[in-house]
Formats: C-alpha cells, sequence, structure tokens
DNA sequence: AATTGTTGCACC
DNA sequence: AAACGGTGCAACAATT
C-alpha cells in the first residue's frame, strides 16, 4: 500500500494506492466501516460499449471527505473482485455523472446497473436542481471541475484539471491518449484519481442542502435519479445502424460534395467552407454583400445566398449541406458501432436550463432532418420489429393554455378546434402566419422575429400579434406573472418545483422556460411510467415530445396503443394526447408512412 | 498541436 | 412598448 496525501484548503487528505493483493485486506476493512462512498473510475477511455475490443476498466476509487482508496483493477481478477464486493456490500454510492461509471461497472465488472443504480446518488443532479447554469451563462457549471471551483476550491480544482494535461506532456502524448498510457502506478495519476471521490463525496454533502425546498418536496431529487437510469438503460442497449444503407449515403453525399466542389473551383473558390473566401469571390463578381453577423463580419448563410442568383451561391449550399449530412450524421454512426453494429446515444437526462435533455455522440437524434426519412432510415428496429413513433401532440401550446387558463385558448383544445386558424382569423393573416405567431408566443417573441420569419411587413406582424394578445388574454397574464417573478426574486418556480434562473434584462423568457420545462417534465414522466409498465427494453431515444421504440412485429399495434395510453397526461384538466405511428423496420419508415398519410 | 470563439445549420 | 426560448456538431480562424 502506498499513501499519497493531499491538502484541500489546509486539510490532509489521504489517498491509499492498493499495490498488492494484501493490500485489499486493508481496504476491506474501511469498506466494511463505511456506509456512503464517492465513487469514480478510470478506464481506457468513453467508449465502454467496446468492452470486447480495446476498453478496459483501469482504476476504481472509493473515498470520504478526508481518504480515498485507489484499486488497481487493471492487475487482475482479485482487486475487481474486492470492487465488486464494495460496491455491491456500501449501502450508498455517490458519483459525478454516475452514468457513465455505471456503465463501465455493467461492462466490465458484469454488476448489471439495474442492481447500483437505486443507490446511487449523482452529484451532477444535484447540482443542476441547485442552478443549471453553465460558467458561460455565470453559473456554477456542471462539471466536476467546474463545481469544485466553485462550491470547494479553486486551487484543487485547477490543479485536478491541469494534472492529466501535465501528466500528457510527461508522457508526450495528447489529452485524449493519455487514459490509456498513463502507468497506473503514476503518483500524478492516482493523486488525481484519488480526489475524485472525495470531491463528489463532499459536493453530495454541501449540494443536498442546496437544492431548493419545493424541489424536495414535490420529489424531484428521486425521480430525477430514476429517469437518469431509463436513459441509462436506453443508452446501454443502443441503436441497431443499418450498415450498408449508411455507406451508400455516404458515398453519394462525399460524390455530391465533390462534384459542387470542383464546379466551384472554375469561380476561383479553393475552399467552398471559407466565409472570407466566398466574400472575396462574391464581390469579385459583382455581388453586393450586406448582411452582418453578430460579430459585424459579412453573413454568408442560407438566407444571403439564397438572395443571389449565380451559380457559385447554389454550389456552396450544395457542397455544404452534402458535407454536413455526411459527417454529422452518416459518418459519426458509422465510426461509433460496436462489434454488434449498434451505437450509442448520449442522452443526457437534464442538460439545458430548462432541464431538457439532450443527446449528444453519434446518434444526434433531435437534429435529424424531419422532412424526410433519409437519415433516420439508417436506424433500424431489432430483427422481426418494426420502428414505431409516439409523440405529444401540440405539448407546449396546450401547456401554455392549462396553466395560463386562457379561456379561449382552452376551448379550442377541449373542442378539438384548429388554434392556428383561430390566431389567423383573429389577425387576418394565413394560417400559416397564424401558426408562426402561436410558436412565437412560446418562444417570447415579438414582432420583428415574426417579420423575420413569416416575412410579412412590420404593420401585419404587430396586427398579427396585437390579436393574439387580445384573443388569448390569459397568456399575457401568466407572462406578466411569471417574468414580474423573475425580476423579483431572479428566478421562476415550474409546476413539478423546479427553480429556473432567468437572467436580468431579459425577463420575457421566463413564460418560455416554464412552459419548455414543464413540458420536458411531462416527457420525463411519461418515461417512467413506460419503464415501470416494461417498455423498457423497447424504448430507444427521447427527443423532446417524441419517444422512438423498437416493437415486436406481431404485437406492435398493441404495444404502440398501449404505450400511448401511458405516455398521456393531464396537466391542470387539460389533456395532452399522445399519437402513435407504426413503421416499418427503419425509424425512417414511420416517417416516410406518416408523409404519404397526409 | 490543442483549445477557444465564431458561424452556420440541423431540430423541438 | 418591446423583448426569439432551448439544444449539438463541424469547419474555419485565431489564440495559446
Amino acid at each position: 500500500m502506498r499513501q499519497i496525501s493531499y491538502r484541500l484548503r489546509g486539510q490532509p487528505i489521504i489517498i491509499h494506492v492498493v499495490e498488492t493483493e494484501d493490500d485489499l485486506s486493508e481496504f476491506r476493512e474501511w469498506i466494511s466501516h463505511t456506509e456512503l462512498a464517492g465513487f469514480d473510475t478510470e478506464t481506457t477511455g468513453l467508449d465502454w460499449w467496446n468492452v470486447d475490443r480495446e476498453f478496459r476498466l483501469r482504476l476504481a476509487q472509493f473515498g470520504t471527505a478526508h481518504e480515498a482508496y485507489v484499486i488497481p483493477v487493471e492487475k487482475g481478477p482479485a482487486f475487481a473482485d474486492a470492487v465488486r464486493w464494495a460496491l455491491l456490500g456500501l449501502d450508498l454510492l455517490v458519483a459525478h455523472h454516475a452514468t457513465y461509471d455505471l456503465h463501465v461497472v455493467d461492462a466490465c465488472l458484469g454488476i448489471p446497473m439495474e442492481d447500483l443504480a437505486p443507490k446511487v446518488w449523482d452529484t451532477r443532479i444535484l447540482a443542476h436542481l441547485v442552478d443549471p447554469r453553465s460558467v458561460l451563462e455565470r453559473g456554477p457549471g456542471l462539471s466536476l471541475e467546474d463545481l469544485t471551483r466553485h462550491y470547494i476550491c479553486e486551487t484543487t480544482a485547477d490543479e485536478v484539471k491541469g494534472s492529466m494535461r501535465a501528466l500528457a506532456l510527461k508522457y508526450k502524448t495528447t489529452k485524449a491518449r493519455i487514459w490509456r498510457l498513463v502507468d497506473i502506478r503514476d503518483e500524478d495519476f492516482n493523486r488525481y484519481a484519488g480526489m475524485d471521490p472525495v470531491l463528489a463525496y463532499r459536493l453530495l454533502r454541501i449540494l443536498y442542502r442546496l437544492v431548493p425546498a419545493l424541489s424536495r418536496a414535490q420529489g424531484l431529487i428521486g425521480w430525477e435519479h430514476r429517469l437518469a437510469h431509463v436513459t441509462a438503460l436506453m443508452e446501454r442497449t443502443g441503436y441497431l445502424l443499418d450498415v450498408e444503407y449508411a455507406e451508400r449515403c455516404s458515398a453519394d453525399l462525399a460524390q455530391q460534395e465533390e462534384d459542387a466542389k470542383a464546379r466551384a473551383k472554375r469561380y476561383g473558390v479553393q475552399n467552398i467552407n471559407s466565409n472570407p473566401q466566398l466574400a472575396d469571390a462574391f464581390k469579385a463578381l459583382g455581388v453586393r454583400l450586406t448582411k452582418k453577423t453578430p460579430k459585424g463580419q459579412l453573413a454568408m448563410d442560407d438566407e444571403v445566398l439564397t438572395g443571389i442568383s449565380h451559380p457559385l451561391a447554389d454550389l456552396v449550399i450544395k457542397a455544404r449541406k452534402a458535407l454536413k449530412w455526411r459527417k454529422t450524421w452518416f459518418e459519426s454512426a458509422l465510426q461509433s458501432r460496436d462489434s454488434q453494429d449498434r451505437v450509442r446515444a448520449s442522452i443526457n437526462s437534464l442538460q439545458a436550463r430548462t432541464a431538457r435533455m439532450s443527446i449528444t455522440g453519434a446518434v444526434p437524434a433531435q437534429t435529424y432532418p424531419s422532412d424526410s426519412g433519409y437519415v433516420r432510415h439508417m436506424w433500424l428496429a431489432e430483427e422481426g420489429h418494426v420502428s414505431c413513433s409516439i409523440d405529444f401532440g401540440n405539448m407546449e401550446l396546450r401547456y401554455l393554455a392549462a396553466f395560463s387558463r386562457d379561456r379561449t385558448m382552452l376551448g379550442a383544445f377541449r373542442d378539438g378546434l384548429d388554434l392556428h386558424q383561430i390566431t389567423a382569423d383573429a389577425a387576418g393573416v394565413n394560417r400559416k402566419v397564424g401558426k408562426m405567431a402561436n410558436f412565437l408566443t412560446v418562444y417570447g417573441g415579438g414582432w420583428r422575429a415574426l417579420v423575420q420569419q413569416a416575412g410579412v411587413d412590420e404593420q401585419t406582424a404587430r396586427k398579427t400579434l396585437h390579436a393574439f394578445n387580445a384573443t388569448y388574454p390569459g397568456v399575457g397574464a401568466l407572462a406578466k406573472r411569471l417574468s414580474g417573478e423573475a425580476r423579483k426574486t431572479g428566478y421562476i418556480y415550474t409546476s413539478t418545483g423546479r427553480r429556473l434562473p432567468v437572467d436580468k434584462g431579459r425577463w420575457y423568457a421566463a413564460q418560455n422556460y416554464f412552459v419548455q420545462s414543464g413540458s420536458r417534465d411531462v416527457t420525463a414522466r411519461a418515461l417512467l411510467r413506460l419503464h415501470r409498465a416494461g417498455f423498457g427494453p423497447y424504448m430507444r431515444l427521447p427527443i423532446h415530445d417524441e419517444v422512438v421504440f423498437s416493437f415486436p412485429g406481431r404485437e406492435a399495434p398493441e404495444m404502440a396503443r398501449e404505450a400511448a395510453r401511458l405516455m398521456e397526461f393531464e396537466v391542470q384538466g387539460l389533456l395532452i394526447p399522445a399519437d402513435a405511428e407504426i413503421g416499418e423496420r427503419s425509424w425512417g419508415s414511420v416517417l416516410d408512412r406518416a408523409d404519404s398519410k397526409h
């Protein structure tokens, strides 16, 4: 056993580094006297799904406020056994972004996450309930480093961050590669590794008390942890990739991009993705560019380009689109598949300021093009299954109607009337503009935004929003109440007891936060219900107001009906309906089928 | 060489 | 009176 000491705000921390199998008895002794421990793992990378390839668990660390144990799992089965024993024996565990460590333990140590999740605290969840803002938004942030800096000690935060950078330098490698290369006996590495569970343990103590009373009273801590578990199960399941289809699309797009690039060269453009070069080229062609970006450069976006009647503009649009689609959708999926052609989304169940979930990594499903199934076709339901999508109807507008108690809006939804047409008729505009006005109000937009989006003149935009306010006076009253609350306290509370900070001078955003966050919580609770009812294995992805499933072909209609019924939610007496759409095997087929129906 | 900021674009 | 909310990713450009 080796001892490494660290000073945290003047207090000594002892990090015990287990070296031999004999050392494990002291570790076991310590664990048996411990009820709650911080937990963390160090691995060769982040791709826990590649455990049958090169992914390995290297270290496992346990810690309390002043002490930590570092176990070199990589050294042999005896060490892995000790870690398994400790994880199963401890009453409670706390980890930062526990989902990752649960995946690692599941994949590398064979303890299903279902067994550990009920006794795991996640400091990231608590931190979000206390303050969801990133450092960029002048909040405490959500990473262990940022939280350490904000709540514990700036020096320690800097050292923790700096240590892996320094190690990479020492090993003459990069920060991405250091994890697999570093010697597990390295003292700096062990100090870094040992401090993580200590910090998680301390953060739990600090953050728990800071979670707003209303959040606690309404059980948010509990159900956010259960939700994180449900989304982690979806991550573990992964999504089956149609490799052949994805490769074909990728090749097609590469060809389109090459063609466009080659033709652009004739107009003297070497790099079609460089906006300064494009600006020069267009100037040389006699095109006058006026639109500026927020930072004052010449804008070269879709709007500008479609306004230029020159072949070069079309080529830029084509090449850009082909590049983005190929890289962001298809190649990212192809590169991240495991040995069984499954791909893992990273589902952050509690991400945005409003608590909205985000999906990152190889399946950025929230941003897939929605006007056709082209991209979504690459994702397949299981063998013998079909894809199914269940989405809530008009979730945010219904939520707004329910909580504003606006009689006209509530009545429209209750009687199945066309809300967009009602707004349009009141303003004397067409349905499209009425619809835009409805959504814009949810977002807190004004007439300028309507001018931008609908392409109507200022007069019409003002008139439309005026008509909206006159038609749905309850909405304005809710907005006023919420922005007033924000102005007075800096926060609003959502109906689930979540406290959301509102930035100074952007009080108008309060209404959108209320609606967006409340709607997210409806989806969140739907996921919990689905999981409790046994739908876990069939769920693939949550996408704001939609859940994607893989259902056995024969039972699909019945299961879809049952799942939709479970998801439907009543807020303040108003139903938010859920509608199921069943396709063929690929996710894209659901979209194509829905298209052809309408 | 790696990180950070900016722009553009995909979505609800 | 007016105020467009929330994301993620890739490329380029500038900085460290």
